[in-house]
DNA sequence: CACTGCTTTATTATTACGTCA
DNA sequence: ACTGACGTAATAATAAAGCAG
């Protein structure tokens, strides 16, 4: 199926640092975290060397709410305190929203009154909050939306929630977590991509200071032997100015550039530094 | 500048599922 | 084969911060 809003581009920054940025953990500091959970988050990148930098940019109650096990009655949760009081707030939506519960949740004036007191006065002690599990009806049904628009505006929300029998706030919710679920997914991916990246580079610095290695201790063994300039006459070498590469007079507008990847005499990236290769069989990773 | 409504981000809590004794 | 404990992944829900209008 190939679902593009997996891939899709939300801006995420991307660099490679030596150092992990202390930043990184300030929110989690901040947070009195449960210490596995945080260590679970951390783990997930650090075997990341060196270490990237990605950048981007509780505990409410619920009481149970009549729950039907029928098909798309499944509006289980009900919230007792921001999404709660959003959710019979004074906008369209949210008077709407009342019409929801009213519809699909049979929930008592005084159950709701003593869902707020609970809240106020227990500090989330007692009752454990339920879980709403969505049918693969209505899964599919929110997956179908996301795929045509990550975000709703307050009418397809209704007008989903109408449909999948969910109020407004679960939909919106549903939507806000699968966003996120899509980000670090996408972040997971390109965190993959540039742990390749990385190794690439690596192994190709490795390789790089080998050949270095190399040409050090041939120029020492060709200097002990003879004078450079006597094994090639500069007066015959010359840089062409398109490809960067030696070549001898008058040949540099004619030699052909495709096979000049083979020629002993590569020149790296740096103009400044010319570097003479004459065993080498494989192209020099500036060209 | 304060407010409102929205999103993102971080986190918690619940559920389902797999594994193992 | 069945069962209960346990660990873990997935995910619904919450809270808080940021941002645009």
């Amino acid at each position: 199926m190939g679902f593009d809003h997996e891939a899709c581009n939300t801006g995420l920054g991307l660099s490679l640092g030596c150092q992990g940025n202390p930043d990184h953990h300030t929110n989690l500091q901040a947070f009195d975290l449960d210490h596995q959970k945080k260590k679970k988050i951390q783990l997930k990148y650090d075997h990341l060397l060196p270490a990237l930098t990605l950048g981007p940019s509780s505990g409410a109650s619920k009481i149970e709410a009549a729950k039907s096990d029928d098909h798309f009655g499944a509006v289980s949760s009900f919230s007792n305190s921001s999404s709660f009081k959003r959710d019979r707030g004074l906008g369209v939506e949210e008077i709407e929203g009342e019409v929801e519960e009213e519809r699909v949740v049979n929930i008592t004036t005084s159950s709701r009154v003593s869902d707020e007191l609970y809240d106020q006065d227990q500090d989330h002690e007692g009752s454990p909050r339920k879980k709403l599990r969505l049918t693969k009806e209505q899964s599919a049904t929110l997956e179908d939306t996301f795929r045509e628009h990550t975000t709703l505006n307050p009418k397809q929300k209704q007008e989903l929630a109408r449909k999948l029998n969910l109020r407004p706030r679960q939909v919106e919710v549903w939507f806000q977590n699968r966003r996120a679920r899509t980000k670090l997914k996408q972040t997971e991916a390109e965190c993959e991509l540039l742990k390749q990246c990385c190794e690439t580079l690596k192994e190709e610095n490795r390789r790089l200071h080998k050949e270095l290695q190399e040409l050090k201790l041939m120029k020492q063994t060709a200097t002990a032997a003879a004078p450079f300039y006597m094994q090639f006459p500069t007066a015959t070498l010359t840089m062409c100015p398109s490809c960067e590469k030696i070549c001898n007079v008058g040949d540099h507008h004619n030699h052909n550039h495709n096979e000049s990847s083979t020629s002993p005499f590569l020149v790296g990236s740096n103009k400044n530094h010319l570097i003479f290769n004459p065993y080498s069989t494989h192209p020099s990773t500036a060209c």
